[in-house]
DNA sequence: TTCTAAATGCAAATCATTTGCAATAAGGAT
DNA sequence: ATCCTTATTGCAAATGATTTGCATTTAGAA
């Protein structure tokens, strides 16, 4: 009893290997480990880049759980701080896991909406480096989102 | 005859005082002045900050024009580079003009959803002005679009 | 004034997302 | 293991933003 156990840090996603893994994080969460959240986490987990809803529902295995179910759980998760959402410009929403320190950005082709991964963080050096690598005719789009003085 | 008259610039919206100026900027995109757009126009230039379809159309006087043609005219113009498109998160895409060399991004409230520009150009200068300005918890969402190698 | 393609109005369709509600199922307590 | 409470789900209907089809109108060139 004598010696200091070193405090649990908070466990995540994608350091997480099994449905315990997952329940785990959940449950650090306040969340139950419902078999359709497992479902839902392994499919983010496989879905490449950030995923729109349906693109996650389609990478779910069949009549794993309504759509609903799948808004639901999004929404929710991205309030606990679980995901990112983002939007590209076409109707959807995406959405990526957040992974502490892993903090990037996104290049989307504007004809095949294939997305990147940028993990450079000076916006010049960003366009050169994507130049550099093929893309033309950039242009970018730069938000930021906070609370102002009044609220 | 023989002296050069200078290269007539493109027209700008924002430059434009009048409906013939206006009419002027959209045949010069091969558009017809109809009196519908005329008055769009108008409101858009009237509306602060990026505005939501929604928004222009509030702005229009009574009976101006459908929400369709509304709609067909943001995304047509926004084709043509007259309008830029953004999204800040809640459903709606919002739009602005595009004036050249007046290159900026936007800080949105979390909370109020006021929107406000910014007329820096590197992200951590931008974080620290924000922040100076009483702006907390501050994000951001840097997406770059273009044409990828293969398209 | 005439003519034709462009632009509009209106209504219905679509797409992403949300919501109400009754039925189901986690997981702590017994 | 069983019970119980409440979170979570499925389903169907509602919503909100945006788009589309089509018949009618209209800008602007001839």
């Amino acid at each position: 009893m004598s010696r200091k156990q070193p405090v649990k840090s908070s466990p995540t996603i994608t350091s997480a290997k099994t449905d315990r893994d997952l329940a785990e994080v959940l449950r650090f969460f306040k969340l139950r480990a419902s078999k359709q959240r497992l479902a839902i986490l392994q499919a983010i987990k496989k879905t490449p880049c950030p995923a729109a809803a349906e693109e996650v529902f389609q990478a779910l295995p069949p009549k794993t759980c309504d759509l609903a179910t799948l808004y639901r759980n999004l929404s929710q998760w991205e309030k606990l701080g679980l995901l990112r959402r983002m939007q590209f410009g076409d109707g959807a929403s995406r959405f990526e896991l957040v992974e502490p320190h892993h903090h990037h950005h996104h290049i989307v082709c504007r004809k095949c909406r294939r997305i990147e991964h940028i993990h450079l963080c000076g916006m010049d050096q960003i366009e050169t480096r994507l130049r550099k690598k093929g893309f033309r005719d950039l242009s970018h789009s730069l938000e930021f989102f906070g609370l102002c003085s009044r609220c």
